[in-house]
DNA sequence: AGTTTCTATTGACATGACGTCAAGTAAAAC
DNA sequence: GTTTTACTTGACGTCATGTCAATAGAAACT
């Protein structure tokens, strides 16, 4: 039985995805996730020790409603490196969107609270862990471009796909999320395939 | 005679730039830059009514020391499209380390406060109108890819010499300087000229 | 049934940062 | 010699995070 199972936790999570996902994310403090999961601000406390941990808390349990497993299980059954490249652009790309808000709220504590800077780097991580296979698997099928090394081409492709850059083509740019990920993975073949 | 040529404001302007360039730049407040500065907490508000303010005054006397526009000249007055898109690299991209601090430090504050939000996003519509005219060049040479629209190929420019960018290739990805503006040419290249 | 434990409640309080206000001072400008 | 300007000190208001203490009800154990 995991902890956020606890009916509570739970009505406490959805309560802040709910307001993080709302017209105005910034404006999500404790006490409105509190007011809106029904019970005292104090309350919350009980549960998370403080902010982050909530937040930290909330990408997980985002996760887990999201089965952001399933979405990656697709990359890895590829054949060819080229297929995979696609793949994890799909998948990654279109699960950006889902844990933008949140990803918002976690990284705009990341300059004052190191719990919050750890848990989104260790998220981060994970993802460059994907990249990685995806360039292992263009070298394999001696598919990737020799201007760069396997490192440097994981460094490109993971900083391709960041969050920020999802943000800025289409939040500013105005860039569809299908206009995103074709134009995605067009610049990741010219930029890593042979 | 300019607003920022007057003593203190200057006193300020550099205390806080000094700060923001320091060790713990997540950690300057009001209170550190006026110490720095060597006058009452309350001084600086008699020149800056927030720290909003106080941060866009930073990055304009930063943009007035750093020969921001000299720095600028040198793509303008290229020959050829690709000589106008590498030359652009070369500046703005050697810019973006001596900005960094402040950056950061303004773009923390964009969720909570419109007026750095709209100042730094002014500062980020001034870049795109260098990537436009760099892409025009390419577009003019028939140098363009056809693959995108001149528009997409502006915002595809303009995001990958992000700030954000920046901060993960060199100080996530441990790349130097040097190897950061190579590459990004190279990727600029590969994205973006047939 | 009685006691303990768990969860939650209310209300008060500490902290830290931004920003404001009022009263006073010292030097420059008129 | 008076006014203006720039600055000082010290107190105060606000807002959000996080803490603490006293209380209450319900489930769980003996």
């Amino acid at each position: 039985m995991s902890i956020e199972t606890h009916e509570t936790r739970v009505k406490i999570l959805d309560a802040a995805l709910h307001l993080l996902q709302s017209d105005n994310p910034g404006a999500t403090r404790m006490a409105d996730i509190a007011r809106q999961a029904g019970i005292s601000r104090q309350a919350v406390y009980l549960h998370y020790k403080t902010r982050a941990e909530l937040l930290i808390a909330a990408t997980l349990h985002l996760d887990h409603i999201s089965n952001t497993e399933q979405r990656l299980e697709a990359s890895r059954s590829a054949n060819t490196g080229l297929e995979r490249l696609d793949r994890y652009i799909d998948a990654w790309g279109n699960y950006i969107p889902v844990i933008y808000p949140v990803a918002t709220a976690l990284m705009a504590m990341q300059k004052t609270d190191t719990a919050a800077a750890s848990a989104w780097n260790d998220r981060m991580q994970a993802m460059r862990h994907g990249c990685a296979a995806a360039v292992k698997a263009l070298s394999d099928d001696k598919q990737l471009t020799p201007h760069y090394t396997n490192r440097q081409a994981t460094d490109l492709l993971w900083t391709l796909l960041s969050v920020s850059n999802w943000e800025q083509l289409t939040l500013l740019c105005k860039w569809s999320q299908k206009t995103y990920i074709s134009h995605i993975k067009s610049v990741a073949r010219n930029t890593l395939v042979v």
